[in-house]
DNA sequence: AATGAATGAGAGTTCATTCAT
DNA sequence: GATGAATGAACTCTCATTCAT
């Protein structure tokens, strides 16, 4: 855990080192980030940043709460306003305008986006196990409640598909979409990699499509009289 | 690329610093992992590595591809007995029980799978590339005829969601199958961490039924006579 | 030399320093002992440490004398209770209980002893000659009144070996009485490591008998008319 | 234990090393002593220390083994010298010279000295206790024999002090009578600081008589006919 | 072809001390 | 008078790589 030096912090330079540190790991993850660059980068020594921080794991699971945290944050108010402007948006589409919004962000946002690779990418198993468990928890906080609506909608179907396996689905996808654009070698398949987000729109549809044939309704058979 | 000097080596020498670099590599990464520790655990004198490999991610790159293609060649030669032993298996069926076959060899082969956490796991960009690429295209390579095969029997259908998809979908999903029940934190939803390979029939299946509904034929609309 | 802030500091603070001083410092050493750690168990800002002491020297000497004016305080009120309660008692005798009152003594305060350790124990020439030049006045102070009066009385002989050797064997021999109960490696003959006091009064004697021996009225030739 | 690297150093470069060590844990003991003082002044680099001891430790305990065995090598040869000059030396004259050449060897040996006074002032309860042990030993293999023929000519005797109280003495005062002409506080009464070896045969004369008056044969009673 | 000693940069962490508040 | 954040040097130890043998 943090220290309190580090909770009463002039935010100036919280932010210095809040920049550095995502950057850093970002770039190099967990394991191969290093504090010299860290603190170099920040413009503070390195004695300071044990002031802050207990050692360099704690820093580092700081960090990735932060920035889940305001990915969250971000895609919160994003959802929420999707919703009010469109309030009779059917399921799969209002998930696929949350997906464009979700690969804006990170398009946008690419400190946030390394350090979602570092957790996603870390194999050190104490410092994995850490951070994930709290990205995790974040997207199925978001996901749960969304899903349990679009079931009670009558939007989403749970006789064909288990809805459990569609959340596991989710969060393993969710994270790729924010990835695959911009790290080579995610996505061999779709060619997401250095797409931009109108061009992206495409594959994200393709992969949401699979969900909305497995879990929504079924659609009208060909040249049938009902 | 390794040197002439490993191509030409003996056979039982080989294999020590396979072995050792599969162990060290699957544990630790490749940042992490430490030519030290290969080299004494092989029982090779730590110059006699860069007589084999030009540096570091040389090896890394020479033991994934390794690993991959030992890994392929397993699973080419299972499926060819599954379908020999069962001709008439309808396709989602024989995609369990080659899942049932993929989970139980990572379960029995724990430096494959240390080395294919690896690969997933690696964030430094030119290691990542470079082994990612060839671990994917053994898939594609073993996927798409499979897939084109159901599309041809009329198994799979591509009229409501996308073939592509599926492929991306599969080649993120079946890492995740090997690695999941051994990792901990990467599967929050269905529980596989610490499940035996029979236990997590059960979880497999739940995930297949998802592309089954979303790909396969309709079922049968209840209560109507056709 | 301590500052005006620490001679006038509220008793308690003065307390609390000087005994998480003497846990630190006697547990470390003076090198090793940490003023972060002093000032955590203080329950007092680092930088007032600093108010108080010129440097950490300053601060070790200041313990080391406050340790050392208890003892001796302490060891001069035993002795002048032992004398009163038995004021013919013969020199060696009195001598015997007195170390069975330190070994008791530093037996009940692990601070103590630990400071005392540390002074024994420092190598950094400045510190030690500091501190040992202190304490060893004390240990002087007391002694030569002592043997002085050995002398007047006729139970210690100077006629046969000399009385400054027996003080210096017993500046030499005091510390070791009371620290190697406690420190293993310091006695590997008669084996006091580990004792209870009681178990130590009989190494003690054995000590003992040694300069009674040397300096005591010659045992009556066995035989011997006289 | 020291690597197989180092046992198969260069000798100068072994010699090197060793210097430095002696030199710097000598300065400033073994917790304060500086690993990178020690490769600067050997001229070898700092990791190659570590491919010749597992840690600093054991550097510490290679050169501690080392220094021991020197002078007892030194003592041994010494005392064989002076008793084949001298075959029917007394015991306690035999002492006395043996302690001018143990004095006169650390006077001449400053490093030697150093690590001795190293071993002797150690707080670190794990670097003490492996460091002393081996010393004591050596001292008391030397030792034992020593007195152990004492007894068996009847220039000892037990009738008035214990054996092992003799020997627990000599363990104490033999470390004391090395390093007291040369570290300023250890000797406050006889004043050995600073004395040539030639010096300081009268106090070491003093102690010995200590020992002399307590375990030697009676002195005639003065006056009386026999 | 194989060895393994040597290297020195860099790692995370601790420290006594300063000084603005 | 008390605070405690900031500092940067120093610490032990690990590493991939080189190269003389």
């Amino acid at each position: 855990m943090p220290t309190d030096v580090w909770r009463n912090l002039r935010p100036d330079r919280r932010e210095r080192v809040l920049t550095a540190a995502m950057a850093e790991f970002g770039a190099r993850g967990f394991s191969a980030g290093s504090l010299n660059v860290i603190a170099r980068e920040a413009g503070v020594a390195k004695g300071s940043l044990f002031q802050y921080f207990e050692d360099k794991l704690d820093l580092f699971v700081a960090v990735c709460a932060e920035v889940t945290s305001r990915i969250r944050g971000h895609m919160e108010a994003t959802m929420t306003e999707v919703l009010l402007a469109n309030p009779s948006l059917p399921f799969f589409e209002f998930l696929a305008r949350t997906a464009d919004e979700w690969i804006a962000y990170f398009a946008d946002h690419p400190l946030e986006r390394g350090v979602t690779a570092a957790t996603n990418f870390e194999l050190d198993p104490v410092a994995r196990q850490t951070v994930r468990q709290v990205a995790q928890e974040h997207y199925l906080d978001v996901f749960r409640p969304l899903v349990a609506e679009g079931v009670r909608r009558g939007e989403l179907r749970d006789d064909r598909a288990d809805i459990d396996a569609l959340l596991a689905l989710l969060v393993l996808v969710v994270p790729h979409l924010a990835l695959s654009p911009h790290l080579p070698g995610l996505d061999p398949v779709l060619g997401m990699y250095g797409r931009t987000p109108a061009e992206l729109r495409e594959p994200v549809r393709k992969l949401i499509r699979v969900v909305a044939a497995a879990y929504g309704p079924l659609p009208t058979p060909v040249g049938r009289v009902s």
